[in-house]
DNA sequence: TATAAGATGAGAACTATTCTCAATAAAAGA
DNA sequence: TCTTTTATTGAGAATAGTTCTCATCTTATA
């Protein structure tokens, strides 16, 4: 949607493979083809925050030979193992991001999907300090704000509704 | 947020049925049984959050002859004529809470699952200039905490995991 | 290499939710 | 009040997203 252009070519190889080889040794993963292939399609895609399914089908269509299943298995160790973020925005369908630095919140188009992100240290704050007062220990949060976006090719686009 | 020992009982009849009656007419639905009952039980919940699978059981225990069907099929209407509210926090079922009072956000304890709510409005003026920041015209936003709470009755639970 | 532990793909199974449809009940009109 | 129109209902089928099962195949290890 942004379009700074990433395309399903095969530029890095070995370097940026062994970087997740490692990441999945050191979730106690064994090294296998179709998780390299998610994580390399996940570091493709910068950000975007892709469905299960739309994993599957890139990977299908990048003449990857895979399962629906290994899909969905995979993303949920990569989760687990803190590589991968899963949310849950309006529409039923989880979207996965690689995880890459630390925490941001999103910002979401209610027409055209486009997600952005922010971070924001007030906000930080301010939740640990009410998680305090309402005696809860915090441990997680998710906060995403739904919006209309201003960009060119969207506000033409039709709402789900 | 209070906790005042709320009991399945049947205290209120014609009076409260009859504001339940105005709400449903003013968003242009028939009066009928099952949503009179849908809304005097969650108005008995007291801002608990009830999925609709429990509503339904609710229901049926009462000894209420109501459909699943028509339990969804109620909520999202109420849902779209502002009179409840549908959150979906972790775990795939969504869950509902009468719409009370302006606006609150939630802190769920992942062991037991007890829900709270606050409003904080440096959080809200926050959201406002993020959006603004970023190209958005801000029309909704859900920020949910997940912390482990103190109640006594807690701590024992076992996670889900 | 041979072996054991893990991972895979395909499809069945499951869960939450929505849809379909004939029967019914509520609002509106006479 | 009786009738007509139209919305609503319950039951079960259907759907979407995700997880499970299992026989087969790979990876890491001896």
């Amino acid at each position: 949607m942004t379009g700074s252009g990433i395309k399903a070519g095969s530029q890095h190889q070995q370097g940026v493979t062994r970087l997740e080889s490692q990441d999945l040794r050191n979730a106690g993963l064994k090294v296998t083809a179709p998780r390299l292939k998610m994580l390399e399609l996940l570091e493709k895609a910068e950000g975007r925050h892709l469905t299960a399914e739309a994993i599957y089908r890139l990977l299908l269509d990048a003449g990857e030979e895979i399962g629906l299943a290994t899909v969905y298995r995979a993303l949920t160790q990569f989760e687990a193992a803190g590589l991968v973020t899963r949310h849950h925005f309006e529409g039923g369908q989880a979207v996965f991001e690689l995880e890459r630095g630390p925490h941001h919140d999103h910002i979401v188009c209610i027409h055209c999907g486009r997600v952005e992100e922010f971070f924001d240290e007030v906000i930080e704050k301010r939740q640990r300090s009410i998680a305090e007062k309402l005696g809860f220990e915090l441990r997680d949060h998710t906060l995403t704000l739904y919006g209309e976006c201003n960009t060119p090719s969207c506000k033409n686009k039709s709402t789900k509704s």
